[in-house]
DNA sequence: TATGAATGAGGTTTCATTCAT
DNA sequence: TATGAATGAAACCTCATTCAT
C-alpha cells in the first residue's frame, strides 16, 4: 500500500561501495536508479526476512525486530515499506504469490497427452513449491487463513478457484479423451491435487518422522487416477 | 499426562459455602469428593474455553483472559491446572484427541468388504470430525505444528502413524482380495486420506467462497480407488 | 469508564502492611473493604500523580512511565482504572472538577449584600483554586482544550456555563438593589470574572518574573464595579 | 538567534540548474542573492507551517513531517535553518511577535482622550490578535509556556511588561486627567485587559458554545472604567 | 482451592534527527 | 543548498504470570 509491489529485480544495478569515490561521475539516471535500487533491494530483503520469520513462528509470534535484524535494517525502516504488521502479512503473500501466478498463466499451453500435462504440472509443483519456501507459505496461509480473511480470500481467488478450474478443464479433456475413466472427477477437482498439499503439510510437520517421497507419491496417485503405467 | 486424570465424573456432589463454618456438617469424603468433582468440573471447563480459543485465534494470539472468561473462572485457576499456556496448549492437545484414539482403537474389528470398511472409517470421519471442533484441532497442529514440536510428534505418534499403519493394512488386504487394483497404493496410504484432510482445510478456509460436499468427494475418491460402484 | 469515579477517600482503613499478621482475623467485609480500600488509594495515587505530571509537561509530554513512578504502581496498573492515556486525561479532569462543582452547588445560600457575596465567591476561589493545582488545571484546560474537545465541552458545560449563569443572577440582583450602576454588565459576566481567570493564568506563567497579589487585584476590580469602598 | 538574519531580501534573483554545466555564463552575485531569496522564501515557508502546526496541535504533538508537508520542503531542510524542535518553536514566537510589538513601539504617539486611546488599543487588538493566528499563538504561549521558560521569558519581557507599563501610563494620564477614578487601577494595569485575554482564550475553546461579542464586552468593560458614554 | 489485582517484560509503532546523494 | 530514506530511542499498551487474600 506505502510502495507498490515492486518485485521486479532491479536489473543491472550493484550496490555501491559507500566511499565516496562511488559518488563521482556518473549520470544522473544512474544514481537515481542506484538510490531506487538500494530501495527494492531493501524492500526485498525485508520482504524476504520477514517470509522466513513468518514461516517460522506464525504471524502473532513473530517479531518485527527480528524481521528487521534479519533483513539487516532498523525497525523503522520496516514502516517505510508497510503500514504495519497486519498489511505486511496480508502484502507479502500477494508478493510472493503473484509472480507464481503470473508466470504459470503466461505459460505456453501444455501439449500431449492429459497424463503427460499433469505431470508436468507435478513435477513443476515439486521443484517449485513442494520443496522450497513456497511450499511453508501453503502451510502459513493454511495457518493463518482463519484470522486473514483477506489473504484466505486472495489465496482462494488468485490460486485455489484458478487452479481448480485448471484442473477441471484438463480431467473433462481427459474423460473425452478417454484418458480418465472416472466421469464424476471434474466434479471434484481437489481429489487431483489433494495428495500434493498433503505432501506440502507433510513436509513441514512430518518430515523429520517419516520423510515421504512426494515425487513418486504422486505418481502413485496418477497412476491410480490415469490407470498404471508400463515404464517408470 | 502431567496432572491427574480427573476425567472420571465423581458422585456425591453437594455445594459448600467457602467459610471454614461452612465446614462443619457434612461428611468429610462428600466433600472431599464434591471439591473433586468441582475440580474436574472446571479442568473441563477450562479445556473446552482453551481449545475454542485456541482454534478461533491460534497459539499466540490466544489470551489467558478470555479462556478464563469463556471457562467462567479466574485466571490464576487455570494455573492450579496447567503449568503454563505452552504446556496447557500442548496437553489440550492430548486430552482431546487420546480419547478419540481409544474410542477407535476398542473398536469391534470391523467386517464385510474392504470398500465397505473405508466407507464406514469415512463416515465415522464426517461425522465425528470434519464437521466439529475436532476438524479445526487437526487445522490447529497443522498451524501450530513447527513451533510446538512435542504437539507434531505426539500427533504423529498417536493419530497419523497409527492411522497410516492402519490404513496401509486396509489397503493390503484390498489388494490380496482383489479389491484394490493399484498394488502401490500400500506404499502411500496418505493417498487414500488425502481427500478427507483436504476436506477438512477448505471448510475452514473456503467454505464460504465454494461449499465442498465432502461426503460426494469421499464417494468420488473412493470409485476412484475400488472401481466404480453402481448402487449409491 | 472502567471503574467509576471513587473520588470519595475510603474512610477508616489503613492500608495494613503486608506481613502474614495483617491476614490473621478479621471480618470478611473488613478484608474486602480493606482490598477496596487498596484499590481506591492506588486510583487516587494515579489521578493525583497524573494531574501533577500533566499540568507539568502537557497531555503529549507525558509518559505513562513517570505517572506510574510517581504513583508508586507498575505501569500497567494504570490500564486497570482507565481505559488509555487519552481517556485518563478527561477522566482526570472530571474527577477532580465534579466534587470542586458539587460542594459549590450544594454550599448554602449566600447572604448579604451582592458585593459580600461576590468577595465571599472571590476569597473562596482564591483559596480554593488560585493558589492550588486545581488553578494549574484550568491553564492545563485552556492549553489542551482544542485537542480534547469532550474536556472543553465537559468544562464549559459543568463550570464554565454554570458560573457564567450564577454571575449574571447576581450581577442582575446588584443592578436590582442599586449596588451596581453599570446596566450592561449583566450581558458580559464574564467581565466580572475575567481578572480572575488571569490571575491564575498569570500566576502559572510570570509569577517569578512579577508576583501578583490576586487578592488585592480583585478587591481593586470589586471596587470598579461596585464603586470604591471605605474599609480594607 | 541562532542563525543568520535572513530577512532582508536580497535582490538580483536568477534561477539557476545545479549541475556544474550550468555555471557557466551569469554573474556569479546574481545567483548568490538568487539563492538567499529562495532560502528566505523557504524559511518564510517553514515558519508559517510550523505555526499553524503547533497551534493546531501544540508543540509536543506536532510532526516535523507535518510541518515539512504543509511548507511544501524536505524533513531535512528544516535543520539548514533551524538547530531543532525545540529551539524552532521558540524562535518562532520571536519571529512572530517581534514585529508586531517593533510596529506599536514605532507608532506615532496617540492622541486624545486617554477613552480614545484605550478605544484605539482595543479595536486594534480586535483587529490585528483577537480573530487571527496571532491571537491562537497567546494560547500557545498560556499553554506551552510552562515547558518552555525561554518563551515565556520572551513573551513576559517583550510583550507583557511592556503592555503593561504602557496600560499604567495611561491610566495614570487618565487619573491625572480625570477620566479614571479609580485610582488603585493603576497598581494593577492587567484589570484593564483581562477582558481582551478572556475574549482570546473564549474564542478558542468555547466560541462554538456560546459565541462572544468580544468588541462589545470590551465597549462595556471600558464603560465601567471610565463611567458610561452616552453615544455608541 | 479459588480469586483477580498487580506486575513488568516485551511487543508494536512513532518520529526527531542524520547523512549520503 | 535541498532531499528524503534510514535510523533507533522512546512511547504506549498488552498480557502471561504471581501472590496476598
Amino acid at each position: 500500500m506505502t510502495k507498490k509491489p515492486t518485485t521486479s529485480a532491479s536489473p543491472n544495478v550493484r550496490t555501491t561501495a559507500k566511499g565516496p569515490a562511488a559518488a563521482a561521475g556518473g549520470e544522473v539516471t544512474a544514481i537515481a536508479s542506484n538510490r531506487a535500487a538500494r530501495a527494492a533491494e531493501r524492500r526485498a530483503a525485508i520482504v524476504e526476512a520477514a517470509l522466513e520469520e513468518f514461516i517460522a513462528r506464525g504471524f502473532a509470534a513473530t517479531r518485527l525486530d527480528d524481521i528487521a535484524k534479519r533483513a539487516g535494517v532498523a525497525k523503522g525502516t520496516i514502516y517505510l515499506h508497510f503500514k504495519d504488521k497486519e498489511s505486511m502479512f496480508e502484502e507479502l503473500v500477494r508478493i510472493v504469490i503473484v509472480p507464481v501466478v503470473e508466470r504459470l498463466t503466461t505459460l505456453p499451453p501444455p501439449t500431449g497427452s492429459v497424463r503427460e500435462r499433469v505431470e508436468a504440472f507435478a513435477s513443476n509443483f515439486l521443484k517449485e513449491v513442494a520443496n522450497t519456501r513456497r511450499g511453508d507459505l501453503v502451510r502459513l496461509i493454511v495457518a493463518e487463513g482463519p484470522r486473514f480473511p483477506a489473504v484466505a480470500d486472495f489465496y482462494y481467488r488468485e490460486v485455489v478457484s484458478r487452479g481448480i478450474a485448471g484442473m477441471r478443464a484438463l480431467i473433462e479433456l481427459g474423460i473425452a479423451r478417454g484418458e480418465i475413466q472416472q466421469k464424476n472427477l471434474a466434479r471434484f477437482p481437489q481429489i487431483l491435487v489433494a495428495p500434493a498439499m498433503i505432501a506440502v503439510i507433510w513436509q513441514s510437520l512430518f518430515a523429520r518422522h517419516a520423510p515421504l517421497d512426494a515425487q513418486e507419491m504422486l505418481r502413485v496417485h496418477l497412476d491410480l487416477i490415469f490407470g498404471e503405467r508400463r515404464t517408470t
